[in-house]
DNA sequence: CCCTCTCGTCTAAGATCCTAAACACCATGA
DNA sequence: TCATGGTGTTTAGGATCTTAGACGAGAGGG
């Protein structure tokens, strides 16, 4: 075929968040078919995809004009989060090489005693987080609060702003920015 | 469906002027699928719609892009071409609305006695032409001759060139030119 | 006239698609 | 530990697609 209808198809079902089934009952036809065609072990006849991708939706000429060796990465394991600073404030970048991208998201680990420095300022966007573990001691202008697990924050770059961890083991946070400045 | 498959493939098949068994031979497939596709007796799967298409060829893509309802007309009524001359000089355009025509068509007539103007210069496509009935004196570059029904000319536009109708009756030319000026 | 060629259509039989249901796996929680 | 609910996969059988071949209509040519 060397058109690859299951691939695209499964690409285009996991860019919408969906699973077999669910995309299945949109559609109206059934989950094994939806596994069937993403194996390639059967070629859908033109109609049952349609089906298929009016659950989405999507049109056939758009199915069909997909590029998949440039399709978006939609999810990165662990291992594939670029690390953009050091040992002690570990930053690990989501979709580092996607192009194009509108922002930033990083799996930061900030070691016990460690702190980042002051960022340049300059900086129009914003930038917000959440912490998922330890603890961590954020100061924005001439405000300080110490943030935990499940605590959150959210700031306009230009701010000052500095994080400390304060207590004893690794804080984790997840954060995001835009626009991008990585 | 709404998509009309058969439609698709009857219009792409017949634009490129092939009988259903010459396409089935293309495409290695039996001409009695193309004539089941064509009525829309069966939904093709995309295995076989690819093959299908690559007898023509044109990418699956392309074929669920076009669309029907303002596919190229390829067949004019004579009060369907557009007048563009005048009562002496009468130009009739074929295919006048069509976007990104490639080519000029003409059906022109011309009274006893009259002559076109010298056209302007800087085009650089060709011109060529049949007369089907009267006579006509065409003059290119700087050589002239009458040319009767069943005679034609073709030159490079950017000569000097003058139509002038020396006998009594009206003369008429299917005339072509590229690129299109009108 | 027949003969031959090509056209698109139709039909029975074989190949493939599609469904319904079960399966294995992995979480989460009682 | 067992139950529950989620995931994707597999399989038998009915539905549909696809083929091979026959059919009728129309267009020349002898």
């Amino acid at each position: 075929m060397s058109i690859d209808v299951g691939a695209r198809l499964r690409s285009v079902r996991l860019s919408f968040g969906l699973s077999q089934r669910e995309l299945a009952r949109r559609a109206g036809v059934t989950n094994g078919l939806i596994s069937l065609i993403e194996q390639n072990r059967v070629s859908p006849s033109v109609s049952s995809l349609k089906k298929v991708l009016d659950g989405v939706p999507m049109a056939l000429a758009e199915f069909f004009t997909l590029d998949l060796s440039v399709a978006p990465q939609a999810f990165f394991g662990a291992d594939e989060l670029v690390e953009l600073g050091n040992p002690e404030v570990s930053l690990r970048l989501v979709a580092a090489q996607r192009a194009g991208r509108q922002l930033t998201l990083l799996h930061q680990r900030i070691a016990a005693g460690a702190a980042t420095g002051e960022d340049k300022p300059g900086q129009r966007g914003e930038e917000a987080g959440v912490v998922i573990r330890g603890r961590i001691e954020l100061t924005v202008g001439g405000a300080m609060r110490v943030l935990g697990p499940g605590e959150a924050y959210y700031f306009a770059s230009h701010l000052p702003h500095r994080f400390r961890n304060v207590g004893r083991e690794a804080c984790e946070i997840i954060s995001a920015c835009t626009p991008p400045t990585f």
